[in-house]
RNA sequence: GCUCCCAUCGUCUAGCCCGGUCUAGGACAUCGCCUUUUCACGGCGGUAACAGGGGUUCGAAUCCCCUUGGGAGUACCA
């Protein structure tokens, strides 16, 4: 049996963090298996559905590197993919489900239903649907008055009976008999609803494993009735658990940045990105926590997952992606940062300049974005902050005695930057001339070239700064 | 309310299915130490968890039940 995979996305917002998560299991394990990844989007709502977010969500989708083999964009034997272009399909079987008396005509107004809902419980009245069309004797009647044009909703008979899931995260979900009513499956404007399409075209697509939020797990129910009133055979189920914030409740808006375009705005690796949301609640055969698509596609199972809900850190993801950073070329990392706002100086340096730069920040860098703002820290800033800690240095009596001296001695220079050797001989002098060593020298030298307190290795870094930016900040210093 | 699901360090988790090897392992964060003629980088180490209560068993993080806590669903949303 060769898999069938989907991410069923509603185009009703950008790419959620948890929608990435569910995609990226889904693309894995097709990868995993030689199967088959569909994209379809699931827009019957017509209200809340808009098509800009449908591109928008391929497009992040493909950011990420979760590539779909079949979807709108890529029709395949299955399609078409877009549900409202399946309108004719979902008729079809919804008609049969009809004549088969395994579903019947509802003219129930909002207001009756309502008043049933309100109803529920008391003295003993179901909790369900027991309106008069689910009556066998008002059967004719429906059909006659749908022949005769009036609209009337679709409503599936749910049998009053136990179900039972084996799902593959969750193990064995019993469903008691009367945990459903009749429901909804077509809307009387005409348009099916989620849990009977999402069937019928699972169906269709002959999607063999279903991996898809626990939010689905109650879902689940209504839709194995349908499935069994279709007489098609049940795809596995992966109900993976769901993505918290830091209060503990479903991660959403106000958990602040969820929507995947943010991370990519920000030049998160995808990569990095990829690899921390598997991470949440997935593990590695081997406990490892950073790696690529490819290892996974080798070793990627449903039997890893979790079945707890997972609290989405940030912390933790700032790490694996500079752990992305770290495992990058230079060369290739060079190029990201050249794509960086604000890189004007770095772009200009020569090759040699960029490859010690990069190599050297990288250790201080998580993202991307750090490379440009350490430049400007670390290498371009003429104004030194005087800082506690800077005052703390500069009042040693030592101090103003070695800046004066640097000072003289960068004054002096007359290439653009200055060597290793020139610092070294400066250092030299200051210990040997004016008998300062241990840390009064170093950060007495530190302070008065830097500005700073603290910093990569003098020897790397003051090769790296242009010598006009040096003579500024012993200026500034030296007021 | 009803139904379903879940419960190991602050966080992500390994172990659980197939009880003993678990004085519970790893990672992030945090703290400390070492190194560096300095601070960082790096290296090393520490703190820190089986929700509670009952069973079953010679033995339970692992199996069963209850309690508590959390989450989800209960729509002519998806």
């Amino acid at each position: 049996m060769t898999v069938r995979v989907r991410f069923a996305p509603s185009p009703t917002g950008y790419l959620h963090i948890g929608g990435a998560r569910t995609a990226l299991y889904n693309y894995l394990f097709a990868k995993a298996t030689g199967g088959t990844f569909v994209l379809r989007i699931e827009d019957t709502d017509l209200e809340r559905s808009k098509s800009e977010y449908e591109t928008l969500q391929i497009d992040d989708l493909k950011w990420l590197g979760i590539i779909h083999d079949e979807g709108p964009d890529k029709p395949g034997k299955y399609g078409p993919y877009r549900q409202s272009e399946r309108q004719d399909i979902y008729m079809k079987y919804a008609l049969e489900l009809v004549n088969k008396d395994l579903a019947y005509y509802d003219f129930c107004t909002d207001e009756e239903l309502e008043a049933m809902r309100e109803n529920a419980g008391k003295d003993g009245a179901s909790a369900h649907y027991e309106g008069k069309w689910k009556l066998p004797e008002f059967k004719a009647e429906g059909m006659a008055r749908v022949a005769a044009g009036e609209k009337a909703a679709i409503r599936f008979r749910a049998p009053l009976k136990e179900y039972v899931l084996n799902d593959r995260v969750k193990g064995q979900v019993t469903y008691p008999k009367d945990m459903v009513g009749d429901f909804v499956i077509v809307r009387s404007n005409g348009l099916p609803v989620y849990n009977y399409c999402c069937v019928v075209d699972d169906m269709l697509m002959e999607i063999t494993h279903v991996i898809r939020g626990e939010d689905h797990l109650n879902n689940t129910v209504r839709q194995l009735m349908i499935y069994e009133a279709l007489n098609a055979k049940v795809p596995e189920f992966a109900h993976v658990s769901l993505l918290i914030g830091h209060d503990r409740q479903k991660l959403s808006k106000r958990h602040g940045a969820t929507s995947v375009n943010l991370y990519r705005n920000e030049h998160y690796l995808p990569e990095a990105m990829c690899n921390y949301l598997c991470l949440l609640g997935w593990s590695h055969p081997e406990e490892r926590d950073i790696f690529d698509k490819n290892d996974l596609f080798k070793l990627f199972s449903l039997d890893r997952f979790s079945a707890h809900a997972a609290m989405y850190d940030l912390e933790k993801l700032k790490w694996v992606n500079g752990e992305h950073l770290k495992k990058m070329s230079t060369t290739d990392l060079i190029s990201l940062i050249e794509k960086e706002p604000e890189t004007e100086f770095f772009r200009q340096q020569s090759a040699e300049w960029k490859n010690a730069c990069v190599e050297l920040l990288k250790k201080y860098a998580s993202f991307v974005t750090d490379f440009p703002k350490l430049v400007n820290e670390l290498i371009l800033n003429e104004n030194p902050e005087m800082t506690d800690p800077l005052k703390e240095i500069m009042s040693w009596e030592t101090t103003p005695k070695i800046l004066n001296f640097i000072s003289s001695e960068v004054h002096k220079v007359q290439s653009d930057f200055v060597t290793e050797a020139e610092l070294n001989a400066w250092m030299e002098s200051v210990k040997k001339d004016m008998a300062i060593k241990g840390k009064p020298l170093f950060m007495g030298v530190r302070a008065a070239l830097t500005g700073h307190d603290h910093g990569p290795d003098l020897k790397f870094l003051i090769p790296l700064t242009p010598v006009n930016v040096l003579k500024k900040r012993v200026q500034q210093l030296s007021k």
